[in-house]
RNA sequence: GUGGGUGUAGCUCAGCAGGUAGAGCGCCGCGUUGUGGUCGCGGAUGUCGCGGGUUCAAGUCCCGUCACUCACCCCA
């Protein structure tokens, strides 16, 4: 016998938990509707040469390829005949997603002229990728992104939207205080230019490096930093790490930190226009009503993917920063440059809901609240002859709006009310001889142990009613 | 791609000096007739990852192999 499991990387729910992640993503989908994005889907799997634009290493060792079997046979064929036409000729024709911003781009560039801009959209699907997996992340995840792009401009102003969409959905999502952190790779530029370090490479490095300061700690990044592999002078380093400790803590604290570090610059114009546009994004975000102590500065943000160029985010739980980001993007001044001649900048943001929400979980903090099933009442049968009075029942309860499931191999009432109780039912309408006899129905809630009989045309009204209860 | 760890019942694991397989949880049944969760009693379940070796004897030691897992790179 073959042995039933998942690929490794992958992960399925049971239907309880399968619930509340589905609530998430109903949450996420209601805020970015609720901000006025309009809904997008893409194919799985997209041609090989959109995906490996920028054939960096990086995105071919993860990128996984998808061949037909005739597909296959056919390049086995051409190798076969040593037919070695260069080294794209290998590649399969077709490759699933590692993300949804680079499908994004494609589309639309495809669809450029059908679209009106600026284009707000949000997509919520699956991704992958062939990594090694490891706690929390996965070869196949969830991602929701919202982007909102532009056709030739697209003013700084929606980079403020992306914190106040992030405040909307977390509120909702009622996982705990949390955190939006905002820098802006302008600024971080002209910083390192500032410092002499002009050369794109190695302020890539040094960012990188950078971001690790919350995980590693400061003596780590002193040592790196003066290290061997970037060998900066000791003075440097210290303005580097002085500079990188910087968070605001309120509004009022966020603008005077830009102005300490415009003043404190040696007249980099790219520090100039981060700050300047930094300025604008925190006064809009506070306009938006997003409140003071849900976002910050922080200057150690930088974002791995080098397609950022001005604006970035990150937020983080405040009570469990081990969690890590859980929502990040930023902007991006030309999305589609690989595909189109148009100039296509944007904004955007992008929930790895997969990984957060394995995260919660283990962190204990996914809501109880949420319901264990979907169905509402159960409806046993307490005896066989009247199966069609039982039916009628349960139809009544679902023309009423209640997710309703009726037993239809009967049993031991017993059974059955053990069988709603593990299945996660909270309420139970029976109905049996004597209430089929004075037309009523009983109405049990499992959760608080306690039931009552109503006339038969208000069962309806009094499920409503008692759904509506706390559980406790 | 680079390094560590682990593989025993559905799940979490114990099995510590090699001697014929265990616990907890879960699951099933019973505690009578229309009432679950608690409680009591009873019950089922394992090619001890796979292959080879050492030994009178291997879950236990050795080798190989596969799988899973954690961390690094990178990132959601």
């Amino acid at each position: 016998m073959i042995t039933p499991r998942t690929p490794s990387g992958t992960f399925e729910l049971l239907p309880p938990e399968q619930i509340a992640f589905q609530r998430m993503l109903d949450a996420i989908r209601a805020g970015y509707e609720r901000f006025g994005f309009l809904p997008v889907e893409t194919p799985v799997f997209e041609r090989s040469e959109v995906l490996l634009t920028k054939t960096g290493g990086e995105t071919e060792r993860q990128v996984y390829f998808v061949q037909s079997t005739g597909a296959l046979e056919k390049a086995r064929d051409a190798a076969g005949e040593g037919d070695a036409e260069g080294e794209e000729a290998a590649y399969p024709e077709l490759a699933l997603r590692f993300d949804l911003t680079v499908p994004l781009a494609r589309y639309v560039a495809e669809h450029e002229h059908q679209l009106t801009f600026p284009f707000r959209r949000y997509q919520m699907q699956r991704v992958y990728r062939g990594e090694r997996p490891q706690r929390g992340r996965f070869r196949e995840f969830y991602q929701c992104d919202v982007d909102i792009i532009g056709k030739d401009e697209l003013s700084v102003r929606h980079d403020a939207e992306c914190p106040a969409i992030i405040h909307a959905i977390f509120t909702d999502l009622a996982i705990g205080a949390f955190t939006i952190q905002v820098n802006n790779r302008k600024l971080l530029r002209g910083f390192y230019e500032d410092l002499g370090i002009v050369d794109g490479e190695q302020q890539a490095a040094v960012l990188r490096e950078v971001d690790k300061l919350d995980k590693r700690g400061e003596e780590y990044l002193r040592t790196t930093l003066t290290g061997e592999d970037f060998g900066l002078a000791e003075d440097v380093v210290e303005q580097i790490l002085s500079f990188v400790q910087v968070r605001s803590t309120g509004h009022d604290d966020a603008l005077a930190r830009l102005a300490a570090v415009e003043a404190a610059s040696r007249g980099s114009q790219a520090l100039a226009e981060g700050v300047a546009e930094l300025r604008e994004v925190l006064t809009l975000v506070r306009a938006l009503g997003v409140p003071e102590q849900d976002y910050r500065l922080n200057f150690s943000i930088a974002r791995g993917l080098d397609y950022y160029t001005g604006t970035v985010y990150e937020t983080v739980l405040d009570d469990h920063p081990e969690i890590g980001s859980i929502c990040s993007g930023g902007r991006y001044d030309n999305l589609a440059g690989q595909y189109t001649r148009s100039r296509l900048p944007g904004v955007g943001i992008s929930i790895g809901l997969s990984r957060l929400f394995w995260q919660l979980r283990e962190a204990g903090i996914l809501q109880a609240s949420t319901a264990r099933s979907t169905v509402q009442v159960l409806v046993p049968q307490v005896d066989a002859a009247l199966l069609d009075d039982q039916l009628a029942l349960a139809s009544h309860l679902r023309h009423g709006g209640i997710n309703t499931e009726a037993v239809l191999d009967g049993g031991k009432l017993g059974k059955q009310l053990r069988y709603a109780d593990r299945a996660g039912i909270r309420f139970v309408a029976i109905l049996g001889p004597q209430e089929v006899g004075e037309g009523t129905v009983t109405i049990k809630d499992l959760r608080r142990q306690d039931q009552f009989t109503v006339p038969r045309a208000e069962v309806v009204a009094a499920l409503r009613v008692e759904l509506a209860q706390p559980e406790v």
